[in-house]
DNA sequence: GTCGCCGTTTGATTCCGCGCAAACAACCGC
DNA sequence: GCGGTTGTTTGCGCGGAATCAAACGGCGAC
């Protein structure tokens, strides 16, 4: 491993996040400096739900997974991340155990600060305070959506939602429409719809038989964002 | 109306809530100075779900409730706010529509401030981003937790976590177990709990039976909280 | 007091997603 | 290529909450 090679790499794409964004070359670099580099597997973890929230992190290349479990032994995925994103704040800002475990999904590079230097810096620096707290503000947005979509009970409804969220996180607009690159299983639908993967099946069978979406193991496109978004909408 | 007499008194209450926490006397006042007190009938509406974020409100007494409306016209009741909540605040600072409409349970007293005004003492005041931070994080986790308890399938267990969220927001110990005691009915639970009030009249009539709660017309008390804590965290 | 409203209760029926089972298909390592 | 693993599809019956319907009860208005 040739760590100071790829350092700079990492650093020019980390500064693109929304933590840095606005902040004077000078003190994103001593934000950068301030962490740890991390490269993580697919599938290892980086912090469990329960744990002490001992770090907060930023995805710079790769894909991470939010999930939780609840009273009931049901795993929900919170959200999908990737570039840029930043992830663990609300627990490491609120003193909380972090509320779900965060999964590399591919092989990723992450970006790692220490709970006390990073609350440090958030003191002395108001530009990185503005930054965060607009963070978290849109988190707290995002999340208000999800409960609004998931209180619906119409099935085909909550699908459509989860759909177009993932296509927001971590879609690509290609040729015939918007392609979800990374390895997303309908298990993976399913807990971000809170719905069985049975369902799933049965819905996608149908939506793809009408050209709406285009699905296949794994991997999954949208052909039609409109109708999909009409349904979404209720507006069949 | 004596305005000068009241105020004096609404200053006194407005500055215990948590955006006041740890002010210094001369910044509590003006933060309070730059506010204007609101008396709002029962039923009157704050703001509406998709207005634009023109103001940022906190409670001073009585009781304000969020409510949303999703896509396919089903009402959700996000939560309750008694004195010291803030609210509309992730708006403000997001300038999004406000996501939910606030609508004052009772007679209340709120505090409003204008958000040109408020995002200015905000840049200005490193110890009211602190608290707004703090508020917005604690905000969050709350959705977080909502949405895991909605995730559920059981039906108890998410009518027995409504009901005890309900309690923590606006419940008083009493003799005999804890009291709701403002005007909830069976359709703010069923909202909460993403249900309709059938189901809910059902569940509290056996558990009233069983002499876990206490439920009339508009009114209920929860008994056994041990009991109720151990079905929503799924321990039958 | 009586009437009428509104929140609540309870029953009967319907509908739809879950859960299980079995077959299938794509990708993997060997 | 082969078998094994893993993700997907589809059929079928069940369960349980929604839905519709109807009656009840507390509370306020007059």
């Amino acid at each position: 491993m040739r760590p100071s090679i790829e350092h700079d790499a990492v650093r020019a794409i980390a500064v693109q996040g929304a933590l840095f964004s606005g902040l004077s070359q000078d003190l994103a670099g001593r934000l950068f400096a301030a962490a740890t580099v991390r490269q993580m597997q697919k599938d290892a973890v980086l912090f469990h739900q329960g744990d002490a929230p001992d770090q907060l992190l930023q995805v710079v290349s790769g894909l991470v997974r939010m999930t939780q479990i609840n009273a009931e032994g049901m795993q929900t995925t919170l959200r999908l991340m990737r570039s840029g994103e930043l992830f663990g704040c609300v627990a490491v800002l609120q003193q909380f155990p972090y509320p779900a475990t965060a999964t590399a999904v591919e092989d990723s590079v992450v970006l790692s600060w220490r709970a006390p230097q990073f609350l440090g810096l958030l003191k002395q620096h108001q530009a990185i305070m503005d930054n965060t707290l607009t963070i978290v503000g849109t988190r707290t947005k995002d999340m208000v959506q999800r409960v609004s979509d998931m209180s619906g009970k119409n099935v085909e409804r909550r699908i459509a939602a989860a759909l177009l969220r993932l296509a927001d996180q971590v879609g690509t607009k290609s040729g015939d429409g918007i392609q979800i690159q990374f390895p997303v299983t309908r298990d993976d639908l399913a807990e971000m719809a809170g719905l069985t993967y049975f369902t799933i099946s049965r819905t996608l069978s149908v939506w793809q038989r009408q050209g709406l979406v285009s699905s296949g193991r794994q991997r999954m496109t949208i052909l039609d964002r409109n109708r999909l978004a009409a349904i979404a909408d209720g507006r069949h």
